[in-house]
DNA sequence: ATTATCTATAGATCTATAGATAATGC
DNA sequence: ATTATCTATAGATCTATAGATAATGC
């Protein structure tokens, strides 16, 4: 019985992490409170000291894995490695990204789920939607309708991520992948 | 108490088409069988002499969703109006699609949920998928790259409209759609 | 006689709560 | 004394099945 609130800060974000990353992997309705804590190692009476709902829960969780995933993309920008429109494009294209969803983009994972939840969960989307657009916005530049360009390069990212891991035969999730990062990197 | 065999295959009908509605409205774990079948005007006892499971009924129902947008898509091609690659990419990104999920693309709203089923239904999928990046192959005529601009297309297309759905920003939802829609018009 | 649907219910699972236990922190 | 977690359980819901009822179809 752990029990210092330093603990439970801990014991807060530990089952938070999780279930970003489960949510993503199975579904919002793929994995119950059960599970989930038994995984954290916990029991699941101790889950309602930590969320007033499930769905207030599902909100927090969903959150985490949007600002974790933009933590890695800010992170990348500031590091010493360069990150290019192609690069991106590149790297949201690969077969490790299709292949990990849990530690993926969470809204190709979840977009679909999320459309069908309450406004709170789906303004975080709006924003992260907002911030990707911008990011991408300046790595293409110049061009005048570089806005545009770049709202066409996410919902084909999004999409293509989405089509990839949906479809059964892996050849045609490849060329999809590949046929995209092409024709977008032009 | 309906009873002909032919009355059977008229519920049966109905039963699946409804499904195909919902599931695309709701998810696929967004309704139970108790639900569907009093929507239907039926009691849940009857429904396993319908389908073996559940896991086979959504399968059987995704198939008719799929089936159906297929069919809308030939009528149209069929019929006196003209498809283009305009006329579709116009039809698809439209406010109206994005606000009718459960007779809209079932792909779009259900791609991310389909990733997550077994094999049998992420096969009517890639079917699918095959038709539609062949349709707009097509469409586009000479270039060279038409396949591969054709599934820029197709994944731009189910990604925006999932995008468009996830967000609680009207205006920006509807940028989207436009963006995406002048993009790739060029 | 057969069978399509209905009534009733078993058994599993899921969210949520109440109260017990064993730490922390005044 | 307070509180973080655990044990136990209520109540709802969900999939699936057994047996009854009321039609069809030979």
């Amino acid at each position: 019985m752990g029990h210092s609130r330093a603990e439970k800060a801990k014991t807060h974000e530990k089952i938070v992490a999780l279930a970003s990353r489960r949510f993503r992997e199975k579904g919002l309705a793929g994995i119950g409170i059960a599970e989930l804590m038994k995984e954290a190692g916990l029991t699941a009476g101790g889950f309602y000291k930590h969320f007033s709902s499930r769905d207030e829960f599902v909100a927090e969780a969903v959150g985490s894995a949007l600002g974790g995933w933009k933590r890695k993309l800010d992170a990348a920008a500031a590091g010493g490695s360069r990150v290019t429109y192609q690069s991106l494009v590149d790297d949201y294209l690969s077969e490790a990204h299709r292949d990990r969803p849990g530690t993926g983009c969470p809204v190709s994972a979840l977009a679909g789920e999320i459309a069908r939840t309450e406004k709170q969960t789906r303004a975080l989307v709006t924003q992260e939607a907002k911030d990707n657009i911008e990011l991408l916005t300046r790595l293409i530049g110049e061009e005048k309708d570089a806005r545009s360009w770049a709202i066409l390069t996410y919902c084909a990212l999004v999409g293509a991520i989405g089509m990839a891991r949906a479809v059964s035969d892996g050849k045609l999730s490849r060329e999809m992948l590949k046929a995209v990062a092409s024709q977008l990197n032009g």
